[in-house]
RNA sequence: GGGAGCAUAGCUCAGCUGGUUCAGAGCACCUGCCUUACAAGCAGGGGGUCCUUGGUUCGAAUCCAUGUGCUCCCACCA
C-alpha cells in the first residue's frame, strides 16, 4: 500500500468501519465485565442527520470507545423514534402532493401509506450515523413502533390507568390547527410577537351608552358570555347587574365583577370568553358561565360564531375589525407586544381549546424522580441544570397523553355505547370487561379510543423497552438477562430542551419500572449554531451537510472539530475553520507515522540523547494521561481532546521525535525503536475515543501479526507514576532551545550553522543539542574571556553564553540585559512588599510563605547576574 | 412577572478550595523558512482595564453587593 504525505481518509474509513462490522467488534452481549450501557436518544425516524446528531452522537461515541478500552463491555444501544406528530404530518403533506387527503383515507389505509414511508426513509439516518464511525451494537436496533415496545406502551397505559393516575376530562389543551391535535404544554413554544390591542364598544342594554374593552382576539366575540370588571374599579361602579351587547351579533351577555380583572390594562373591562382562552375559562367556571366555543379543529370559524363561518381565525380578524370600523364600534387599535404560542411540531399558532383528552396525574410519581437528581443519584453536567429541573418536577403539571393522530400507540379505552369506557389491552379483553357492567353488551357495540398517545409516552420506556419491553407496565416482572445486566445505564448524553419532555419522564419510568434511575449521568450537550451564533436551520442555509463535510474532511477530522469547542452545556458555535483543524490533525498524526514507518532498526548502540529523550518522553506522557483522565472523570472532553492534541503534537512530535529522529539514511537503535513504538501505539490509544478511524489504520499496520485484530478492543494505557522533575528540568531545556532559536532568527543565523553555548550552572542539556544545532556546548566555572562577544540569557539558576563574534551588538544586548533587569526589580518588588508585610507573614500559609523567600533570593541572585553582565558590556563598549 | 446562567486576547473557551509579575490554551494574526515525516508544515513573535462601581481580605480574574449587557428556562394581564 502507498503511503501518501496527505492522509486521505475517504477510503480508509469505509474499509474500516466495512471491517468492524464484519468482525462484530461493537456487539456487546451480558458476561462477567462490568457493563458500560448507553441508549441513543432516539432521532425520528424520517430524520435526516444534522449537525446537532453529529455533535451528540461523536460524545457517545467517545465515551463508549473508552470504556470499552477502559476493559468494561460497552453497549450502546441504537434506534429511532416514530415521533408522531412530525412523522404524520410529514406523511399528510407527501400524500396531499400526489392529491389524497388524509380525511378520505381510512385509519388503516393511512397506516400502510404511513409505514411505507417509514420504510423507505426510517434508518437512513442510522446509516449516516455510521459514517460516523458510531460504534453501536446495530443487532440492538430499536424502533418505538416495533411490535413489542408498542405493547409495553399500551401496558403501561394500562397499568397506570389501573393505579388511578390516567384519567379522561375535558380540558382547555393547547391545540395545534395544522397537526390537528393536542399537543401538551412543553410542546408550546411562546415568541414575542407584534400584534394588535383593539378597543371595541360594547353598547350597554336600555341605555344609549357604552362600555369599551381591549382584546388582540377581536374574532373571538361572539364566543363571549360576559364582561368582566375588576369590583373596586370605581370607574364602572355604575355598571353593577346591567348587561351589554355583543358587537355585530347583538347578543346579550351579563357584566361581572371579578378581582381577577386588573384595573390598568386596556380599560379595566375584560370580555370573557370560555372556550378561547385559559383564564376565561377558570373565570367562566367559578362565574357559571356557559362555554361558547366557535373555532372548529382546523382552525376556522363555525357556524356557532353566525357570522364569518368558514373564515380561518387570522382571516376572520381582519373582516372583523373592518365590520366593527364600518359598524362605528371600533375605538381605535394600538401596537401590542404579545406572547403567541406555536407548536413546537408544525409551528402552528396554537389555539386553546376545549376538549376531551386523557391525562396522567404526575405529582406523586415526579416525586422520586426529583429525589434522584436532588439527592446525586443522578448527576447533571453542567450541574446548573439541577435547578432548572427542580423547579420544573415541583411545578409538575398533568400530563396530556393523548393526540388525536393515527401515527401511533392507540389508545386502549373502548367506549360502550352508553359512552362509559374500559381500558384492555384486546378487544376480547375489553369485552369481557364490558361485560362486568353490561351483561348484554354485544362484543361489535365496543369501539376503541381514535387517538393515539404522546410520542413521550413511548420514549420514556426507552432505556428500558430497549432491553426488555416486556417488563413495562409490569414493575414486578424479572426481566430478561439484557435488562438485569444492561439497566441501569451508565450515561446518556442529550440536548438540554428535552430536559423535560424526555429525560425527566425517563426518569420516572425508569423508578416506576425497575426501581432504579435509568442513568448515572446526564451530559448535557449545547446547541450548535454558526459563527455568528445563529441556530441551525434549513430556511438560513447556514447548517453544513454533515455528509459532505465528512467526505471532505474524514469523519476524524469533523469529530476533533466538533469536539474542540464544545464544554458541556454551552452552545457550540461552529465553524468550518474547526473541522480544517481536525483535518490537519489528521495529517499530522499520519505524516508522524510515515517518519517512525520508515525507520530501519538495527543492532547499534543507543545515543545518549536518545535514552534521556525516552526517560523525559516517558514522564510527560504518564503526567498528561493523568490530566486525561481527571477530564475525563468531569467529563470535560474538549479538554481531554486538547490535553491529547498538544501531546501529540507538541511533545511527540516537535520535541521527541526530532530529538531521537536519526540522520536521513541512518538506521535507529533497537532500543530507541521499540520504546517510540511503544510510545506511538499508546498514543494512538488515547486518540483512538476521538480519532476512531486514522488510529485503527496505523495500529492495524504496526500490528500486522498481533493476535489484536483491532485497536478498539486493547487497553487504554494505565496510569502509571512519573518523575515530576523530570518534567519539570524539561520545561527549562524548552526554554533553552527558545531562547537559542530566537537568538538565531534576530541574527539572521540560518538553521544550518553551528554555534557554541557555554553553560554556568550544573544543568545538563546534552541531549537537546540536536534541536539547538550545537557544535560544541562547554561548561564554565566562571564569565571568562570566551565568552566577550556573548549574547547571554539566563534560564533557572544557569547562565547561558552564545559567543557572536562580530555578529555582536553591544548595545541591543545592553538594551535586553537592562529591561530584563527592570522587569526583575519590579517583581523582586512585589515579593518584596510582601515579605514585608507583617500580617502577610502571620495570616498566610507558611508554604506560600516558603515560596515567597525563594522567590526572593532567585530574584535578588539574579539580579546580581544580570548587573554583572550589564557591567561587562559596558566595559567592552568603550 | 419569577428563576437560572454568562461576561477573561480578534474568535472559542480554561482558570478548581482567593496566593508566583496570574493573566493562560487552541484557532486567527504578524515575521522568517519549501530544512528528506508533514506548507493540512517548521521556527520565532505580538496581542487582554479579566464588563462597571463599591466591599471583604495581608492579598481578588477568583468571594460578596450594586449597576450594565447578553443567553436560557418557567409563567402569560385580555
Amino acid at each position: 500500500m502507498e503511503i501518501t504525505a496527505k492522509y486521505n481518509p475517504v477510503e480508509i474509513e469505509d474499509r474500516l468501519y466495512a471491517y468492524w462490522l464484519e468482525n462484530g467488534f461493537f456487539d456487546s452481549d451480558p458476561d462477567e465485565r462490568k457493563p458500560y450501557t448507553v441508549v441513543i436518544p432516539p432521532p425520528n425516524v424520517t430524520g435526516v442527520l444534522h449537525m446537532g446528531h453529529m455533535l451528540n452522537n461523536t460524545i457517545q461515541d467517545v465515551l463508549v470507545r473508552r470504556a470499552r478500552m477502559l476493559g468494561k463491555n460497552a453497549c450502546w444501544v441504537p434506534g429511532t423514534d416514530h415521533a408522531s406528530i412530525a412523522t404524520e404530518a410529514k406523511v399528510v403533506a407527501k400524500l396531499r402532493e400526489q392529491g389524497i387527503n388524509k380525511d378520505r383515507l381510512t385509519r388503516s389505509e393511512f397506516m400502510n401509506h404511513a409505514w411505507e414511508w417509514t420504510e423507505k426513509h426510517g434508518g437512513i439516518i442510522l446509516e449516516q450515523l455510521k459514517k460516523l464511525g458510531a460504534s453501536c451494537d446495530w443487532r440492538r436496533t430499536r424502533f418505538t413502533m416495533d411490535e413489542k415496545l408498542s405493547d409495553a406502551v399500551i401496558d403501561t397505559f394500562i397499568y397506570f390507568y389501573n393505579k388511578g393516575l390516567i384519567y379522561r376530562g375535558v380540558r382547555m389543551v393547547n391545540w395545534d390547527p395544522v397537526g390537528k391535535t393536542a399537543v401538551s404544554d412543553e410542546e408550546v413554544i411562546h415568541k414575542d410577537i407584534n400584534s394588535k390591542l383593539y378597543y371595541l364598544s360594547y353598547p350597554i342594554v336600555g341605555e344609549n351608552a357604552s362600555i369599551t374593552i381591549a382584546t388582540t382576539r377581536p374574532e373571538t366575540i361572539m364566543a363571549d358570555v360576559a364582561v368582566c370588571i375588576n369590583p373596586n374599579d370605581e370607574r364602572y361602579t355604575q355598571m353593577k347587574g346591567k348587561k351589554v351587547l355583543i358587537p355585530l351579533i347583538n347578543k346579550e351577555i351579563p357584566v361581572i365583577f371579578d378581582e381577577y380583572v386588573s384595573m390598568d390594562f386596556g380599560t379595566g373591562c375584560l370580555k370573557v370568553t370560555p372556550a378561547h382562552d385559559i383564564n376565561d375559562y377558570t373565570l367562566g367556571i367559578k362565574h357559571n358561565l356557559p362555554v361558547i366555543d366557535i373555532i372548529d379543529s382546523d382552525g376556522r370559524l363555525n357556524e356557532k360564531a353566525q357570522i364569518l363561518i368558514g373564515e380561518d381565525r387570522f382571516d376572520a380578524r381582519k373582516k372583523i375589525a373592518e365590520m366593527l370600523d364600518d359598524a362605528g364600534l371600533l375605538v381605535k387599535i394600538e401596537d401590542y407586544k404579545s406572547s403567541i404560542g406555536f407548536s413546537e411540531r408544525t409551528d402552528a399558532i396554537i389555539e386553546p381549546k376545549l376538549s376531551m383528552q386523557w391525562f396522567l396525574k404526575m405529582e406523586d410519581i415526579a416525586k422520586p424522580a426529583l429525589n434522584y437528581v436532588l439527592n446525586g443519584d443522578i448527576k447533571l453536567i453542567p450541574d446548573k441544570f439541577k435547578n432548572t429541573y427542580k423547579h420544573w418536577m415541583e411545578n409538575v403539571h398533568d400530563w396530556c397523553i393523548s393526540r388525536q393522530l393515527w401515527w401511533g400507540q392507540r389508545i386502549p379505552a373502548w367506549y360502550l355505547a352508553d359512552g362509559s369506557f374500559v381500558v384492555a389491552k384486546t378487544l376480547d379483553e375489553a369485552f369481557t370487561l364490558a361485560q362486568q357492567k353490561n351483561s348484554n353488551i354485544k362484543i361489535e357495540e365496543l369501539y376503541q379510543d381514535e387517538d393515539v398517545v404522546d410520542t413521550w409516552f413511548s420514549s420514556w420506556l426507552w432505556p428500558v423497552s430497549v432491553f426488555d419491553p416486556a417488563v413495562c407496565g409490569h414493575p414486578e416482572a424479572k426481566g430478561n438477562a439484557d435488562v438485569n445486566y444492561y439497566y441501569p445505564t451508565n450515561d446518556l448524553i442529550t440536548a438540554p430542551d428535552i430536559l423535560f419532555f424526555w429525560v425527566a419522564r425517563m426518569i420516572i419510568a425508569g423508578h416506576e419500572f425497575r426501581g432504579k434511575a435509568p442513568f448515572s449521568n446526564v451530559y448535557l450537550t449545547g446547541m450548535v449554531r454558526d459563527r455568528l451564533g445563529r441556530k441551525m436551520s434549513k430556511s438560513l442555509g447556514n447548517s453544513p451537510d454533515p455528509l459532505e463535510l465528512i467526505a471532505q474532511y474524514g469523519a476524524d477530522g469533523v469529530r476533533v472539530g466538533m469536539l474542540l469547542c464544545s464544554s458541556a452545556g454551552n452552545d457550540i458555535l461552529y465553524d468550518n475553520s474547526q473541522v480544517e483543524q481536525g483535518r490537519n490533525f489528521c495529517n499530522k498524526i499520519w505524516n508522524a507515522f510515515r517518519l517512525v514507518k520508515s525507520w530501519n532498526a538495527e543492532q547499534i548502540p543507543q545515543p545518549n540523547h536518545a535514552a534521556k529523550a525516552i526517560e523525559w518522553f516517558n514522564a510527560r506522557f504518564n503526567k498528561i494521561l493523568k490530566g486525561i483522565y481527571d477530564n475525563f472523570d468531569k467529563y470535560r472532553i474538549s479538554e481531554a481532546l486538547m490535553d491529547a492534541y498538544k501531546l501529540f503534537w507538541d511533545d511527540f512530535c516537535a520535541y521527541y521525535l526530532e530529538i531521537i529522529k536519526p540522520a536521513y539514511g541512518s538506521p535507529v537503535d533497537k532500543l530507541t525503536y521499540t520504546a517510540t513504538l511503544n510510545f506511538f501505539e499508546n498514543l494512538l490509544k488515547i486518540l483512538h475515543p476521538f480519532m476512531p478511524f486514522i488510529t485503527e489504520e496505523i495500529w492495524l499496520i504496526l500490528n500486522d501479526n498481533s493476535e489484536n485484530k483491532t485497536i478498539m478492543r486493547t487497553l487504554q494505557p494505565e496510569l502509571c507514576d512519573f518523575n515530576e522533575q523530570t518534567v519539570d528540568t524539561f520545561e527549562q531545556v524548552k526554554d533553552i532551545i527558545i531562547n537559542v532559536r530566537a537568538l538565531r532568527q534576530n541574527k539572521n543565523i540560518s538553521p544550518k550553522e553551528n554555534l557554541d553555548l557555554f553553560v554556568k550552572g550544573d544543568f545538563d542539556l546534552s541531549f537537546a543539542g540536536i534541536l539547538m544545532k550545537l557544535a560544541n556546548l562547554s561548561k564554565i566555572e566562571k564569565t571568562e574571556n570566551v565568552i566577550e562577544n556573548a549574547s547571554s540569557f539566563l534560564a533557572g539558576t544557569n547562565e547561558y553564553y552564545i559567543p557572536l563574534g562580530n555578529k555582536i551588538d553591544i548595545s541591543e544586548e545592553l538594551e535586553k540585559l537592562e529591561k530584563e533587569l527592570e522587569y526583575t526589580k519590579g517583581f523582586l518588588k512585589v515579593v518584596n512588599n510582601k515579605l514585608n508585610n507583617e500580617k502577610f507573614v502571620a495570616g498566610a500559609p507558611a508554604n506560600v510563605v516558603a515560596s515567597e523567600r525563594k522567590k526572593q533570593a532567585d530574584a535578588e541572585s539574579k539580579i546580581k547576574i544580570l548587573e554583572e553582565n550589564i557591567a561587562r558590556l559596558q566595559a567592552s563598549k568603550v
